[in-house]
DNA sequence: ACTCGAATCAAACAATCGTTTGATTGAGGC
DNA sequence: GCCTCAATCAAACGATTGTTTGATTCGAGT
C-alpha cells in the first residue's frame, strides 16, 4: 500500500511479467527473470499474486477490464440513442476502444499474445472477462444484420475475431517493418474488412 | 532406415510432438514427455532431431511443405489456364490445400498453434517454407483486385491470414461445441468472408 | 517507546529441464 | 564368422524451474 519511486512493487512485477510475456511466451518465461526486469526479490512475485498463473491473470486483466468496460458503455450508448444502429457503428464500439486506452501501446501485444497461448492456460480467465461482452454484441449483431442466418452470423463474427487477434499480434500489414504504424489505423483497416465481410449476402458468389 | 511394427521411431516422436506441442504449447512440453508418449527413450529425440528446436521444426515442416507444395501448383494451374483469374479461384487456390490434405485433420490444431507460437521460435522455420508462396500469391492478388492501393491490398492480405490462423486453431464458430465440424466448411466460410472483405471497394462506407 | 503487520530479503527446497555419455543391441556386407 | 554402423538404452550431467521458509526491515497506530 506504498507508493515507491518508480511505481509500486506490484506495477513494476507486472510491467515486467507482460513484457517478458510477450516476447517469450507464459511458459517460457521465468519469474527469476521477470524479478531481476523489475527488480524485485524472486519472492515478490509469489506474495504479491499468488503464482505464476496469478499473475498470468492480473497481467491479462490490467488489460482487458478497461477495454471491455468501455465496450459496454459504448454498446448501451449506441442502444440507448435515437438513431439507428449501424453494423459499422456497432464495430466501432467494439473496436475502438481496443486503440482508445490512452496511449497504452502495449496493449496490443500483451492482448495478442495472452490470445495467443493455449487454451487450457487463459480460457478459464479469458471466459470470465469475455462473457458478457461478446453475448451482448452478437446478439446486437443480429439487429444489424438480419439477412443473416445465425449460424453464419457465428462463423463471421468468428472470423473476424481471427482478424482481431492477428491484428494485435501484428499491427504492421508488413511483418519486417519494425516502426509501428499508429494502431489506430490498423484497427481502421480491420472495420472496414468486417464491415465487408459481415454484410455480405448469404447466397454464394461466384466472382 | 527400418519400418517398425506401428511406424518408425521418428514418426511416433513427431506424432506425439506435435500433439503435446498443440495442447501445451512449445516451451510448456517437455522432451520426457514427448519420449513418454512415444514410447521411445529419452536420447531418441536428440539422436533423430538433434535438438527440442529442430523437432519442432520437424513438426511443423511435415505439415507445412505439402501445403504449400499444392498451394503452388494450383496457383500456376490458374495462371496457366485460359479463363481468366478471379478472386474466388486465387482464394480457393490459397486456402484448399489446407483442407485438401487427406483426412489429416491434425493438420489445422498444429499449423494454427505453430503460428501462434512466439516469433522468435517460429519465424526462421516459417520464413523459409512462406517466402515464396506468400509473394507468388500476393502478387497475383495485385492482378485480380485491380481498384486497390498497394498498401490498403496488404493490409487486407493480413487481415485474412489472421482470420486463417485463427480458423486452424479453432474451427468451430462456437467455442464449446466439441465435435468437430467439417474443416472443409470452415474454408468455405473463410473464403466467403475474405473475398467480400478484400473486393470491397476502396472509399469508405457509412453504411 | 512499543507493538503489529505488511513488505522485502537471502537462502534453500524438491522437482524437472534439455542434453550428453558410454555401453549394448542387432541386422547387413564382405 | 567377423566386422560395421545405425539405433536404442539406462544413467547421469549441470542448470534452471516454481515455490517456500524464516529472518529482517520499516513505517503506522496507540
Amino acid at each position: 500500500m506504498c507508493p515507491n519511486q518508480l511505481g509500486s512493487t506490484q506495477d513494476r512485477i507486472l510491467d515486467a511479467a507482460e513484457e517478458l510475456f510477450v516476447e517469450m511466451g507464459y511458459a517460457a518465461t521465468s519469474l527469476r527473470a521477470i524479478a531481476q526486469l523489475a527488480d524485485v526479490n524472486i519472492a515478490a512475485t509469489n506474495y504479491h499474486f499468488g503464482s505464476k498463473e496469478g499473475l498470468l491473470a492480473a497481467v491479462i486483466n490490467r488489460h482487458v477490464e478497461p477495454v471491455n468496460s468501455e465496450r459496454l458503455i459504448r454498446l448501451s450508448r449506441l442502444e440507448d440513442s435515437k438513431c439507428s444502429l449501424t453494423l459499422r457503428s456497432l464495430l466501432e464500439a467494439f473496436f475502438y476502444p481496443l486503440a482508445d486506452t490512452l496511449p497504452n501501446s502495449k496493449l496490443p501485444a500483451v492482448m495478442g499474445r495472452m490470445l495467443s497461448e493455449p487454451e487450457s492456460l487463459t480460457r478459464p480467465i479469458m471466459a470470465e472477462q469475455f462473457g458478457e461482452v461478446s453475448k451482448r454484441f452478437q446478439t446486437a449483431l443480429e439487429r444489424v444484420v438480419p439477412g443473416l442466418a445465425k449460424d453464419e452470423l457465428n462463423w463471421r463474427f468468428h472470423l473476424m475475431i481471427g482478424s482481431m487477434i492477428h491484428l494485435l499480434k501484428f499491427p504492421n500489414p508488413v511483418m519486417n517493418e519494425q516502426p509501428p504504424v499508429a494502431f489506430k489505423d490498423a484497427i481502421e483497416h480491420l472495420i472496414t474488412f468486417a464491415t465487408a465481410g459481415l454484410s455480405q449476402e448469404q447466397e454464394f458468389l461466384n466472382d
